[in-house]
DNA sequence: CGTCTTCAATAACGTATGTTACATTGCACA
DNA sequence: TGTGCAATGTAACATACGTTATTGAAGACG
């Protein structure tokens, strides 16, 4: 229920001033909203309004084809914002669903206009959002279109694990991870029997530590290079500034 | 060789007002490049530097694994624009390759910040563009995960001939088609074996004529149906107005 | 503290699509 | 006007993943 991860994620890439902060602080407090876990924020053909920003808790984008079958396209992690400036369109080609429980702060286009009129480093940082998840959403082209099961599961794993870190919300080498087996199958056009196949294979190489709502990555370059995994695509660093957020500490390089 | 396509484009969603056309014009004609086929444009891990407005010819972004499998993430007809404002990150993530003969007009961060400040439409209109190519690339993705080779090989065609259309290079229901099967292979993450049985296929079903760098869609409807096929993603419409870009002909229904 | 429901796990079997191999067509260029 | 290379077409065979079904574990809820 606060906006830390959004500030703490776009600070990465562009220095906000303190009255950006102001600004940003102002609009996540506004006009926020509270759903419960697998429940719909918006759906497809509605108007859009407002933007979401994502204040706590899972969400994800989905689609569905008129027989029933469903393809989640991306997930929603605290400080992630549901594309800005959607209002221009006419209608939703997708709908917005939460995983667990969500709070949303709902910016407006008027607060938009304010910023671009301005705010030019709340700008950049947008444009910086926008440009990720595009490239978010064709490195998901990629995995479905030439990964295998287990490279494709890795590979989201380790995204996952990558943005959470980005957002302040991962502990040590693990973190909260509400998605299901279905959820997953969903996301990675899998079936749940090849998920769990999947998630069996990886738990089996020592990949990945998953039971309950809980996961853990003891050795995420591992789980990279099974996954062919290459940071580049979420741009988590900035000239001068590198991250090493995608790094572990060479001892864990061996195992 | 022209920014037709571009500005037929864009005034589907806003009106442009005569400066609006001249900023476009100038931006378009200053700093024109010609490659020839088959060539890439930019290549991964370079950083971007201006942003590429294709005027002629057909071209793709794709991305490619260490061991060589490659994916086509999206193509670029004439009229596209490769990613507003990517000069803001400090790397590519994927390369831009040609088709076939391609001509590009280089806009410069310069130019974006010109029109940011003076010109509202043609910042909307851009956005437009963003927004409506990050639908695209989630189709792709529900494509990629949930329909069959042959939905999918069908939804290919009819997202492609629509753009076209849009961009006014259909000819009555024909269309120049210069991807070769495995370039259809490396968009649909099939292999060159499958798409040709699959074009095999659509054409037995006299949903599609194509032969030598010809597509000829004898009825959209009917390819639209067996492709599970909504254009809403495409977002080719606007308040109060309704393009029926996407429909034919109610007779054609029947078929 | 049971009872319901969802989620996870596993097995047996089916199939859409991949792979390898080779023949054919078509077109660029000498 | 051949001649060579790329693109297309086809067949036989292999496999990664899907489907259906059943069981057990784990939370949710009265």
């Amino acid at each position: 229920m606060s906006l830390a991860s959004l500030v703490r994620k776009l600070e990465q890439f562009v220095r906000l001033s303190p009255v950006d902060h102001a600004i940003l602080n102002r609009a996540s407090t506004e006009r926020v909203r509270h759903f419960g876990p697998r429940v719909d924020i918006v759906r497809e053909g509605e108007k859009p309004k407002d933007v979401h920003l994502i204040l706590s808790g899972w969400a994800c984008r989905y689609k569905q084809l008129e027989d029933g079958r469903r393809q989640v396209v991306s997930f929603f992690l605290p400080g992630d914002i549901c594309d800005v400036n959607v209002f221009i369109l006419r209608e939703m080609d997708h709908s917005i669903g939460t995983i667990t429980a969500v709070s949303i702060a709902d910016l407006s286009r008027e607060f938009f206009d304010r910023v671009a009129a301005g705010h030019p480093r709340i700008v950049t940082a947008f444009w910086w959002e926008t440009l990720v998840n595009a490239a978010i959403q064709r490195e998901w082209t990629m995995s479905l279109g030439q990964r295998t099961a287990l490279e494709r599961m890795a590979h989201l794993l380790c995204e996952i694990w990558l943005r959470l870190r980005l957002a302040g919300l991962t502990q040590g080498d693990s973190c909260d991870f509400p998605l299901t087996q279905g959820d997953l199958a969903d996301a990675t056009g899998l079936s749940k029997v090849h998920v769990n196949r999947t998630l069996q294979e990886l738990r089996a190489d020592g990949l990945i530590v998953l039971k309950g709502k809980t996961l853990a990555v003891p050795k995420l370059d591992r789980l990279m290079r099974a996954a062919l995994f290459n940071p580049n695509y979420l741009h988590m660093d900035h000239e001068g500034r590198q991250l090493d957020v995608v790094m572990t500490p060479p001892d864990a390089v061996a195992g």
